[in-house]
DNA sequence: AGCCTTGTACGATGTCTCTCGTACTTAACG
DNA sequence: CGTTAAGTACGAGAGACATCGTACAAGGCT
């Protein structure tokens, strides 16, 4: 049987980079666009695992698709299958792990930038 | 007569964005290149004015000016021309008023990146 | 079963970025 | 004044990136 139920982990799983092989220019890069930004700070902000169509990104959907997935090769997010939709989880303990308040500095600026 | 000596500001001046006008994402953009955040390190290090000449950097002149410019354009690095030099320096007050912490941040997990 | 929602894959396109070489400017130094 | 040293300007080319639309796959809902 291919499992009873399935509604954790049915689909093929996605490749995510290792903790300890994050590299910080390819985070630094994947923060450095507006778009993956606000995705983060939502990200953070609700500490939720939220599927991409609850993000209302002003691009298409397959440039969604895009950035999700910039997103989690640099490993910034974990996304995961579940039904029809992938949640996307912020990866904030390997980050802080790996570079120790990157995370938390970047969302603190981008908010203050935000209103100034 | 224009001057003196004019040792320290002879030539004209470069445009420099404010302080309060720094785009985070701009300057994420900046940093994540090796080379250009190869000259961060380097200058946050000896805390000194350099000369781009300096750097010893794996790229051609033209490729230097280059990412000194986007440096100084996303407000990262402060560039002053004395005689044919330019001498570079960090913006690390600007940086840490506007990004509290975010040019530590960096420079710490860029050390342990290099590293690991 | 059929439909709808969610997201992927693929190709296309225009822009930006990194890189270079060559020619030029600017200033110091003899 | 001529030479040298440090950068800049101006193309130019290769590659990456952001964006889109359309066609497709996979899973729930009725």
């Amino acid at each position: 049987m291919t499992s009873g139920v399935g509604t954790a982990a049915p689909g093929r799983a996605l490749a995510h980079p290792d903790r300890d092989r994050l590299a910080l220019e390819r985070v630094l890069h994947a923060l450095a666009d507006p778009v993956r930004l606000s995705v983060v700070g939502v990200l953070a902000e609700t500490g939720e695992e939220l599927p991409c169509s609850a993000f209302a990104l002003p691009v298409s959907k397959s440039t969604c698709t895009h950035h999700f997935r910039v997103l989690r090769e640099a490993g910034v997010i974990r996304q995961v299958y579940r039904g029809t939709a992938k949640l996307n989880a912020l990866r904030r303990a390997d980050l802080d792990a790996r570079f120790p308040g990157l995370l938390d500095v970047v969302l603190t600026a981008r908010r203050r930038a935000d209103g100034a």
